[in-house]
DNA sequence: CGCTGATTTGAATCCTCTCAACTCGCGTGG
DNA sequence: CCACGCGAGTTGAGAGGATTCAAATCAGCG
């Protein structure tokens, strides 16, 4: 939590661990090059606001490494993540200079940066960056509308399980039993489901006195059983969308 | 709610009512009469069930007129509405084969329709029909996140209120009272907001005689004063994302 | 060791849902 | 003409799940 942050020296392209998944993943070796001399790194510690609701954004990024949160929130101080972004996920809003979300560093967060409006050129003239970038908006879609259905609809418990099969998929190695860091605090899960953190932790309390899941130390989860728990989340084992 | 399926004259592009909000607003004409070669009418009756969840989607299709719903369910039946479509809003996933939702027609619908295929190749060839559906796409996030925030902290009162506002602000005229007739029913008003039917009603009861709105029948809403029905709504009068 | 923040647990309240009955508008047919 | 059925919408009573407020416990760290 300490509040530092950090300019770091820029790697190469090559050898960037999301390079293959970001919106530069479709990218050729001149167009990469382009890339290359526009972006720069930063970092941000676990906690920081990265950008503020509202504020001005005048860049576009990719996370390069550890997680951040968008949220919204009211005016009575009722706040709603609406999306949880991961390594290779991008910020940004091409043609659109204010940020309609808060976007805050869940752990230290690594992005690689770009100029706004160098980067909307690119994007103009680059189509293999503007099929990319729409890809992986139509994926958002989807599960922005997966997310939909389980705010809408799902009970606390199974809002719960559905976050925890989420983070343990993605952190999925095929051993069992399965285990994970839970990347973010009780009230950022809060935050994700539209519960209250107490209602979160009850429910985790519960799948866990219901051999669902069990814990090491607060912040890691393990599941023998993954199936069980997809089947408390309310989800058929295969109607998920990989975003 | 008669079941019968039209197949219309389809008319030229010049004239059409979505022709500069569409996915085709920024074609030119030499883009637009190859769409023109491609696109066909197609017309469902309200109640009528336009694509049903995960089955093979082979087309795109933009809205013409009318409104249409996408829904995502859960095994045991509950429902979630994940889209409102309104004219000029796109339906498919290029790239994609299968329909990850049902669409419904909520009145009566014309469908500008491209075979899928084909779509995606003019998609691939025409940088005006990939940049605005992106720009569309991006509108489209935006708004799933606007409603997530409705779906996981607005309170009943608040989530009729603003879907109410929606509704009056689109058909706005600038005329007061503001009036609007409800294109849906009770029932996809509560699956918008995540309620029951019950509760939406009883909602609508109780911000007619608190005065914040009024009814001529049931499907009829009138407004005098927006920015006290916005007020309910929770939303600062100013911070909406049009889409 | 003791502080601070994160998490868990408890008790009472409140909001929304469930189940049920009732109203309304409308078209059908005796 | 009116009874009838039907679907949409409204209203009521009671139950239940999530929240609120409060206190206790835990974990990490100087």
């Amino acid at each position: 939590m300490t509040a530092i942050d950090l300019t770091l020296a820029t790697p190469a392209c090559r050898g960037c661990p999301i390079r293959h998944r970001a919106v530069c993943a479709t990218c050729e070796p001149s167009e990469l090059s382009r890339l290359e001399g526009m972006k720069s790194y930063r970092s941000w510690s676990a906690g920081q606001t990265i950008v503020m609701e509202g504020a001005e954004l005048d860049f576009a990024a990719s996370i390069v490494t550890g997680c951040a949160t968008l949220t919204r929130s009211m005016e009575d101080g009722r706040v709603q993540m609406v999306g949880l972004l991961m390594p290779s996920d991008f910020i940004g809003r091409p043609g659109r200079a204010q940020a309609p979300y808060e976007v805050v560093a869940a752990t230290d967060v690594t992005l690689c940066m770009f100029d706004r409006l160098g980067f909307e050129r690119l994007l103009a003239e680059t189509p293999h960056l503007s099929t990319r970038l729409l890809e992986m908006s139509l994926d958002e879609i989807d599960a922005a509308r997966e997310w939909m259905l389980l705010l809408g609809r799902k009970t606390a418990r199974e809002k719960v399980a559905t976050l925890l099969s989420i983070i343990l998929r993605r952190a999925a190695t095929g051993k069992t039993p399965l285990r994970a860091e839970l990347p973010i605090t009780r009230e950022a899960m809060a935050s994700y489901l539209g519960l209250t953190i107490e209602t979160v932790s009850r429910q985790m309390t519960l799948l866990r006195k219901d051999g669902v899941i069990s814990m090491a130390g607060a912040r890691t989860v393990l599941c023998d059983d993954l199936a069980a728990l997809m089947a408390e989340a309310g989800d058929d084992a295969d109607g998920d969308v990989i975003s």
